[in-house]
DNA sequence: GAAAGCTGTCGAAGCGCTTCGACAACCTAT
DNA sequence: ATAGGTTGTCGAAGCGCTTCGACAGCTTTC
């Protein structure tokens, strides 16, 4: 391994003129500086790490904490990963890549270990466990997702309440009136993450003022569960003829079963989806959607973060407008008979 | 922050004793290990990442580098990464996560530093640009994937050739005689990863042992894409009753072309598909399919690499044997007219 | 009962870097 | 010409840890 000292010594100055010119926090004359580069170059040097971290008290790492599970939303979450990922070396920060698993230790862990200067965590629960210890920390942190209480927090996440009242007042200006809301599964809603109630309360506010009738019903993905969830909402509302889909793996499975059913996309049932612009492309119907824009978020909360630790930038909570595109998957409301 | 001196200190032993009892190199009287651990507990105390790793040139940290793009075979990734990120933990190791972005300079950038002890490769392309400047360093590292010269090199991956010649088997020996091969998108074999052409290779050496017709056409995920490259199978080979798929993004649309056609899964037409279990368990119809055993592969991947930095463990080549699981989408060949 | 071997602990050196204060060397202004 | 600024460079301290050699106090062995 080279050293700082051997490129020093081949450039004939000291360390602390190297180091100086690597950091650029002082003054150095051009000649100099291009010695050094050059030496640099010829020796090809790279500064070591734990060197580096320790006698500066920065390691140039970003800690990001995903959800362990791997059954959920999962394009979404490697979506934001590889959004984090890539922003933070913009920046000249590395990722490091903790799961859920370990919980609140992780956190304890990375910030008393300094092995992270900061931390990205994704997949925020309502009254998550990590939350006290982040804002017992001067550490910055940038959470993806909203909890109950952010006072003291960073938070990143789309408006999923805006996102719900945009599908239904697209829904509405085509003429539907009943509207039926395909939920994530179960599950989600109890580990409240709350992103789902959200868009939920979106849907039901939003429906409550344009007068329109709501219909919820949480899906788990897959055909069988869909079939019966769609079973039932034709049983209990007939004259459904408005979708608002929020669960991926849901969505492929509802337009199968439509059409089978002999009802036609965007004839007779209008589907709006809120997932990844991926699935909405490549559904079999192009899918009228709601994108959650992962990538956004991904490059907005290491921005957040950069800020933070730049000294610059404060807390606050940055929801993004959501945005409607139509496709083939929503028209007008068949003409009542 | 809490020091290794101040724990030594509260414990009343000396800074090096405190080392020991940490990481147990040296032998130490269970009263003064008893002492000291109950002052790290007190104190609440962490090791400095950075202080421990210039001392003793080890990180603790494996490097894993995922593919950049997002838009292909995401859930595997995924699933690897995470089981990847689970297993490290459980041997003392944290996570870096590169993405392919920085390519070749990624390698030398944490090699050189000290960043990471080792890395892991994802997504090796046959003839990978990296590959050189692994062999030419002393730094430990597993490749997921199989390049084309594997001199010098570990390597995990699942045997795509014996999944090949499995799904052609199957299909046999439920009576098929002519199987069309849906594969991955034409930029996969550009790209020249490998598992594609592994996969096709095992598939026609087994049909033409089997005396079975096989037509092979790649395919770009999607509904019109499917449907496109279904329209030209049937048209070239219409007694066409088995279909193997290799690309998770064809089989919800082949299914539901399939259906539309009025062709029965399985009374008409078998499909096998080559995907993670979620995507088969969670179809339309439940598939016949090999998984891909990513959780395995991560977790292969890890124990190999610390093996390694163990100074057990030695270059090898390990293909996981591939699992074919029979399931609803496939089953005795129509009678021949 | 002295030599030899263990065991448990300590002190000190050093890992490769950053950063602070010092200080030449020069450049203004008076 | 001289006090006062700049600018560019250096030396040294120190970040928190690991690890090596030393050694005191034991136990064993012939």
């Amino acid at each position: 391994m080279v050293t700082l000292a051997e490129v020093a010594q081949h450039a004939g100055v000291s360390a602390s003129t190297v180091s100086y010119v690597l950091s650029g926090k002082r003054s150095i004359s051009t000649t100099t500086r291009q010695r050094v580069e050059e030496s640099i170059r010829e020796l090809g040097y790279h500064p070591n790490a734990g060197a580096r971290a320790l006698a500066s008290n920065r390691s140039n790492i970003i800690a990001l904490m995903i959800p362990l599970r791997t059954d959920m939303y999962v394009p979404v979450m490697m979506e934001i990963a590889i959004a984090v990922a890539t922003s933070a070396r913009t920046h000249g920060y590395d990722i490091l890549l903790l799961t859920g698993e370990e919980g609140p230790d992780a956190v304890r862990r990375v910030t008393g270990s300094g092995l992270a200067d900061a931390m990205i965590l994704m997949d925020v629960e309502l009254d998550d466990e990590r939350l006290p210890l982040l804002r017992g920390t001067d550490q910055p942190s940038v959470l993806i997702g909203l909890p109950a209480d952010t006072t003291g927090l960073t938070c990143v996440d789309l408006d999923f309440r805006a996102t719900g009242a945009l599908c239904v007042e697209h829904l509405a200006n085509l003429g539907h009136r009943d509207i039926a809301v395909i939920g994530e599964a179960p599950a989600v809603y109890e580990r409240h993450t709350g992103f789902a109630e959200r868009t939920l309360d979106g849907l039901r506010t939003r429906a409550r003022e344009l007068e329109l009738r709501l219909l919820h019903r949480p899906c788990e993905g897959g055909y069988d569960a869909m079939a019966a969830t769609l079973a039932r909402v034709f049983d209990e509302r007939p004259g459904t003829t408005g979708f608002v889909v929020q669960n991926e793996s849901a969505v492929e499975p509802l337009l199968a079963l439509l059409r089978q059913q002999g009802r036609a996309v965007p004839e007779d049932v209008s589907v709006v989806a809120v997932c990844p612009e991926q699935v909405a492309t490549q559904a079999s119907v192009r899918l009228t959607s709601v994108a959650v824009p992962a990538q956004e978020m991904g490059r907005h909360a290491v921005e957040q973060l950069v800020a933070k630790l730049d000294g610059r930038g404060s807390d606050e909570v940055v929801l993004l407008a959501p945005e409607l595109t139509v496709r083939a998957s929503s028209g007008p409301a068949p003409v009542r008979s």
